[in-house]
DNA sequence: TTAAACTTTCAATAATTACTGAAAGTTTAA
DNA sequence: TTAAACTTTCAGTAATTATTGAAAGTTTAA
């Protein structure tokens, strides 16, 4: 496989993953486009790339900049604008993990923090939703906790807790 | 808040979630409803409870019980087939894990390496391209890895991870 | 200023994805 | 058997989501 086929193949499946943590197709391509690329690219640049429209560029772009994954850049004695994409996967990951909490897990949490506070009837019916989303809640709030401590500045987290669970 | 709210608040945070792990809404609220259900359902209960049509309930129960999150379960005297959802909550955040590594982890990982493992013509792109898939590939591999060792049967790795770590 | 170079916005449209309902299929009891 | 009770399938349609492209907006250099 050479150049071209290799990047088109990693634009495509980073393209459809990105489908499933929550961003669209293209906003996932342009990142993937900027991401391999060794230099800052124009608006120009990722349009003829991609082939998609300059509105549809100019929109994912600067969502992409709203997630803290892309940079404007600018190049000296240039009047277009630069786009550069985070290129250290420690860092992307960590933005990532940080955004998609507090746009998804935290919300979220408060539901379930709601649902499961209701006032127990005494049925059946009452108690299991009670009962579940009382677990789903512990659940979801250790797994965010757990993902937001490996992935967070503290990278001894681990060794910590373990120290701790030891003695 | 009393009981109806609350099912109807948790049904529907549910099912808006569900979009973003890679299911659809109606199968994520079917889910929902399952999940907190005293008994078991038929299907004229889940299509009458969320308002939908019998094909769509029919092939939405399908894929949960692909996925390994609701059963069939028979009622003594009934014709009618009923069915549960896993109760367990920490078996179904196994089960769920595990299918999302399978299917979108696990194909991922093969492609980045692919990617990675084309030839280094020397030019600074093919390097850029190499490197930055390269990467993400361990990057993946080892949050996958670590996904499933916290949620997989061996609920002590952690504790024997530690241990080696500290001899 | 102004006009060229560039970016953003958004109504219209295209593409995708989900849902319906009725017909076909299956199972079971008599 | 057969017919009632139930489930599945799938072509057609509806709803949602993504994309375009041209007009409006902004910035900069002269």
């Amino acid at each position: 496989m050479e150049y071209t086929a290799a990047k088109v193949k990693f634009i495509n499946t980073w393209g459809s993953l990105g489908t499933l943590w929550g961003i669209n197709k293209a906003m996932a391509q342009i990142h993937a486009l900027l991401f391999i690329s060794p230099k800052p690219l124009s608006m120009e640049d990722v349009m003829e790339e991609l082939q998609i429209s300059r509105g549809n560029t100019s929109m994912n772009l600067r969502q992409l900049i709203e997630w803290g994954i892309v940079y404007k850049t600018s190049i000296a004695g240039e009047r277009k604008e630069y786009f550069s994409s985070e290129k250290d996967v420690q860092e992307l990951a960590r933005t990532i993990a940080k955004e998609r909490s507090r746009r998804e897990i935290q919300p979220t949490l408060k539901v379930l923090k709601e649902v499961c506070s209701i006032e127990d009837d005494g049925t059946a019916k009452t108690q299991e939703l009670i009962k579940k989303t009382k677990e789903l809640y512990d659940l979801a709030s250790s797994a965010d906790t757990l993902m937001n401590k490996i992935v967070t500045q503290e990278q001894n987290w681990l060794t910590k807790t373990l120290v701790k669970l030891l003695k």
